[in-house]
DNA sequence: GTGCGGATGAACT
DNA sequence: GTTCATCCGCACT
């Protein structure tokens, strides 16, 4: 296995890349501890022209800049005063695309996950939705603006390919606030897996 | 400096 | 289906 490059973060078309994320593995270390699960549900953002992005209409501010940064770092921020979110900053510098990672599959550090979610057994929604995902991986906002080919928080192919009919599109979740791009289908998700998040049809 | 509300989740009725 | 926990980013004064 290997981490993904920087090209791989480069792509303009966020939804292509936000469909490519499904089925890699997204590992962090916190403390020392490795933990990480494959990737099963995504949305994407799509930068300035987006009414659902933090960076709509070229908003710049002490949050959102690191997306206008090169592909290839993480987006971290704190919703609802409660759940850090964690995102992939994609495309090229000055251009604030980003990736919502919303489900993943447990592979690594099983027993730290269930820890830090105060589980005794594994049940999907140790991970299945953004904020669940975040809290099982350590994720905070310590982890904004890294480097994803660093040593705290990255992204790994293992080769698995979904088939298109694998994979469904739909509207994204929490964004009604985006009017009219409310309802493009821009979240995708591994379908009949078990780690996607509730809004699931 | 102030006030509003959110890319959610869990515990309720 | 409804409620609420709990913070800070952001727009505006």
């Amino acid at each position: 296995m290997s981490k993904l490059p920087y090209s791989f973060y480069q792509n303009t078309d966020v939804n292509d890349l936000a469909v490519q994320l499904l089925g890699k593995l997204l590992f962090t270390r916190v403390n020392g501890e490795l933990t990480g699960g494959m990737i099963v549900e995504t949305e994407a953002y799509n930068g300035v022209d987006d009414k659902a992005s933090h960076a709509y209409g070229g908003r710049f501010t002490d949050r959102t800049k690191v997306m206008y940064e090169e592909g290839g770092l993480s987006y971290v921020y704190l919703c609802y005063g409660i759940h850090h979110l964690f995102n992939v900053v994609t495309a090229s510098k000055g251009t604030p695309h980003a990736v919502l990672i919303r489900g993943i599959e447990p592979f690594e550090g099983i027993d730290v996950m269930l820890r830090r979610r105060n589980m005794v057994s594994l049940k999907p929604n140790i991970t299945a939705g953004p904020g669940a995902l975040s809290k099982a991986l350590g994720i905070d906002k310590c982890l904004n603006a890294k480097d994803l080919l660093g040593d705290e928080v990255w992204i790994e192919d293992n080769g698995l390919v979904f088939n298109e009919d694998q994979i469904v599109a739909s509207a994204r979740v929490g964004v009604d606030y985006a009017e009219d791009h409310a309802l493009l289908p821009w979240r995708y998700y591994v379908k009949g897996n078990k780690f996607v998040s509730k809004p699931n049809k």
